[in-house]
DNA sequence: CTATAAATTGAACAATGTTCAGAATTGTGA
DNA sequence: TCACAATTCTGAACATTGTTCAATTTATAG
C-alpha cells in the first residue's frame, strides 16, 4: 500500500499526469487506462479518483499539458527572425507544428480525437490555452494588417491555422491520398501559405 | 429467436449499418454497441460478427457509407453551375461541405475521430473512396491550371480541402475561439478560398 | 423423413470506468 | 506517550464493453 506520505495531493496529480503521459507515448490514447496508471505509479485504481473526478478529467487534464507544450513551441524564436521576411517565418511556424505532430503525435491526436460529451463545454481555461495558441501567429501576420484590421488578422490567424491543421491531420490519418511522391505535406503546407499570403497582399 | 431466412447476408449487413445509422444519429459514435445494434435489429449479438469481423470491420463500413454519401453532395450539380464563376462554385462546394458536417454531425465525426489501431492501413477500396472524394474539386479547379499543370491542381485541391476541412473540424469541436459574432466559420471559408484563388491566379 | 449444412443464440471471459465501505496511515490534543 | 479523529488509500464489486464458441435452431438436399 502507497503511505499517503509518499505525495501531497498537487505531487500526486503531477505523477499521474507523467505517468499518463509516457503510457500514451507508448500506447496510444486508447491504452491509457486507469488500471495501467495505477500499476505504474505503484497506486490502486481508486486514489486516480481522489485527484480527478472522472477519466475524462484526466484526459482534459493530459490534453492541456499538450497545449502548454505546443504553445512553447509555436512561440519559440526560431520562427520570429527579424532577418527573414514574415512568410520565411510562417513556414517555419509551420514547420514547427508539423515537427510536433510527428514527436508527440499520440498526444496531438489524442487533442483532436477525444471529444467531450456532447452538449459539455470546455472550462475557460482550456478555450483560454486555445486563445493563446493563436498569438504567435497573430503576431506575424502583423505586417500585413493596418492596425485598425486587427480582427481581419486575427481571422485571418485562425483560418490560416487550421488550414495548416487541417492538412497535417488529414495527411497523419492517412485521409490525404498522395498524387506522388513528389509531394509531400511540408510542400503542401508552403503552396498554401504562399497562396494565401498572397491573396492577402492583393 | 431470429430465423435465419428472414433476411440473406447480404440484407442482414445492410439492416445492421441502417441500424448502426441511426444508433449514431441519436447517441453519437461512442452510443454504438454491439449489443444495442443486436437489440434494435431483433438479433443476437453474437450474429453480428457473422457478418462483421469485428467492431473496427463494422466502423469502416459506416465510414464507408458516409463518404459515400459526402461524395453524393460534393458531386451535386449545385456547385458545378456553369453560369457562376470557378470561385462562387467553389465556395458553395464549401458551403454544401459545411452543411455535411452539421446535418451528419456524429457520422462526419466518427470519420475522422476513429483512427485505425496503430500500424493498421485501410483496405484499398477505403483509400479509393477518399482519393474520389477530391475530384469534383480538382475539376473545379481547371480553370486555373494548364493540362500538362495537372498534377499542381491536385495538389491544390488537396490543400484547399484539407483547409476548409480543417476550419470546419476544429469550428465544430470548439477549437477555434471566435473573435466575435461577426466572424463565423463560412465568412473563414469564403475568406481562405478568395485568398488562396487570388494567390493561384498570380 | 433423415442427415447435413448453415445460421443464430446467449452464456462466458477479459477488460473497462467507477464507486465506496473499510483498512491503513497520519495528525492532534491530552 | 497514547487515544482518537481526519485523511488517504485500497481493492472488491458493479455495470458495460468487445469477443468467442459450444449448443441450439432452422433450412435444405438426398
Amino acid at each position: 500500500m502507497a503511505r499517503r506520505s509518499d505525495h501531497t495531493r498537487d505531487e500526486l496529480k503531477e505523477v499521474i499526469l507523467n505517468a499518463s503521459w509516457k503510457i500514451i507515448e507508448k500506447h496510444g490514447f486508447s491504452g491509457l487506462t486507469a488500471r495501467r496508471i495505477a500499476n505504474d505509479i505503484g497506486y490502486a485504481p481508486g486514489t486516480i479518483y481522489n485527484i480527478f473526478s472522472s477519466m475524462d478529467d484526466l484526459y482534459l487534464a493530459v490534453n492541456s499539458m499538450t497545449l502548454d507544450k505546443l504553445y512553447d513551441t509555436l512561440s519559440s524564436t526560431e520562427c520570429q527572425a527579424p532577418k527573414k521576411t514574415p512568410i520565411q517565418n510562417i513556414k517555419k511556424m509551420a514547420q514547427l507544428y508539423r515537427a510536433f505532430t510527428k514527436k508527440h503525435r499520440s498526444h496531438w491526436l489524442m487533442l483532436f480525437t477525444y471529444i467531450l460529451p456532447k452538449g459539455k463545454k470546455p472550462p475557460s481555461w482550456y478555450q483560454e490555452k486555445i486563445t493563446r495558441l493563436f498569438e504567435p501567429l497573430e503576431n506575424l501576420l502583423k505586417p500585413f494588417y493596418s492596425e485598425k484590421q486587427s480582427r481581419k488578422r486575427k481571422m485571418a490567424a485562425r483560418v490560416l491555422w487550421a488550414s495548416v491543421h487541417g492538412i497535417c491531420f488529414l495527411e497523419e490519418t492517412g485521409k490525404i491520398p498522395l498524387i506522388s511522391n513528389q509531394e509531400n505535406p511540408p510542400d503542401m503546407t508552403g503552396y498554401l501559405i504562399d497562396n494565401f499570403v498572397s491573396g492577402i497582399q492583393n
